[in-house]
DNA sequence: GTAGCAAACTTGTCGCGACAACCATTCCCG
DNA sequence: CGGGAATGGTTGTCGCGACAAGTTTGCTAC
């Protein structure tokens, strides 16, 4: 198998893309847990449940809107619903699904989070771009995620973000 | 504190990033788990060396280069040493500097694992793109480095791929 | 020349995520 | 209508990364 390496300008954006891949996520995660008390992933599952009709989502759903796997979900969910942000509960019409509620304290607790949280995002991500750039971003990173998720389960997830 | 919320094309470009950040590191994880045994930050550790006069770094430099705090580059280090793959050495200059060496097996290692991950960043990251949106993400990334690490140490680093 | 301070790592502890195994429920099909 | 297969989640184990503390060496200033 020959190998195609890489020329230039490829390896100066992937060195520049794994730079951000590698520092991004650490500094939200930081920020949130300073000020709320909870992991950017936490906090994604509340927020995420938030916006969702009725507080409520199935595991299955909610680990597609926060691009989890459902063993990591649900240990999330344990430990947030130890701390009565969330609770479960099943429907008796399918008995092998959970249903995720936010509770009055989970809503209380992401309206707390969610301005910081937001500065942060403006802070490091949205602020140091132009408009234009802020649209190539969506278009690179939604090519990228064609490829990760081929299925597109989780893609079409993000299609009621476009105008 | 008002809170500046994140409008349409800001939220789009945003979730399809967070996206991304959440699931391309796992991939490339596992493809190098999987066909070299390798931790994706050990590789770029390893692959570092290996680009790296004398194929020798001090480990500051080297967490510079890998945009690793010390605590967990010393901690890797200290694993590749007990498989062989580097080794660390301090000089009577200042006997407070540990220097990592790349072995001759670890060099066989990067060598051997460099194909399939090359591989790996063409199929999700260079191939979906046009060569014009990949200049566009080197200088998003850029950009958004800029704020992450406002020193400029890292960053500097990354000048060596330009042009 | 020695007292403090800074630099450069290392070490210890804890928590989260990945993976694999497992369990319960429902569907399908002869 | 009974016996797999498939769906939907949960639980257990292990390893890595973050953070905080500790250690050694070198620098500085009086």
């Amino acid at each position: 198998m020959d190998t195609p390496w890489l020329d230039r300008p490829q390896l100066r954006a992937w060195v520049r893309l794994r730079a951000v891949l590698e520092l991004l996520p650490g500094v939200l995660d930081a920020q949130l847990r300073r000020d709320a008390g909870l992991t950017e992933f936490e906090y994604y599952v509340l927020a995420t449940l938030s916006e969702t009709p009725g507080r409520t989502s199935r595991m299955t759903e909610l680990s597609w809107g926060t691009n989890a796997t459902l063993p990591r979900l649900s240990h999330v969910v344990t430990r947030l619903e130890g701390r009565g942000l969330v609770e479960r509960f099943s429907l008796p019409e399918d008995r092998r699904t959970t249903h995720v509620r936010l509770t009055d304290d989970g809503w209380e607790k992401v309206r707390q989070a969610a301005p910081g949280h937001v500065a942060t995002v403006h802070h490091h991500v949205v602020d140091p771009l132009t408009p234009e750039q802020l649209d190539q971003l969506a278009a690179i990173a939604d090519a990228i995620l064609a490829r990760l998720d081929p299925s597109g389960t989780t893609a079409a997830i993000y299609t009621r973000y476009d105008e």
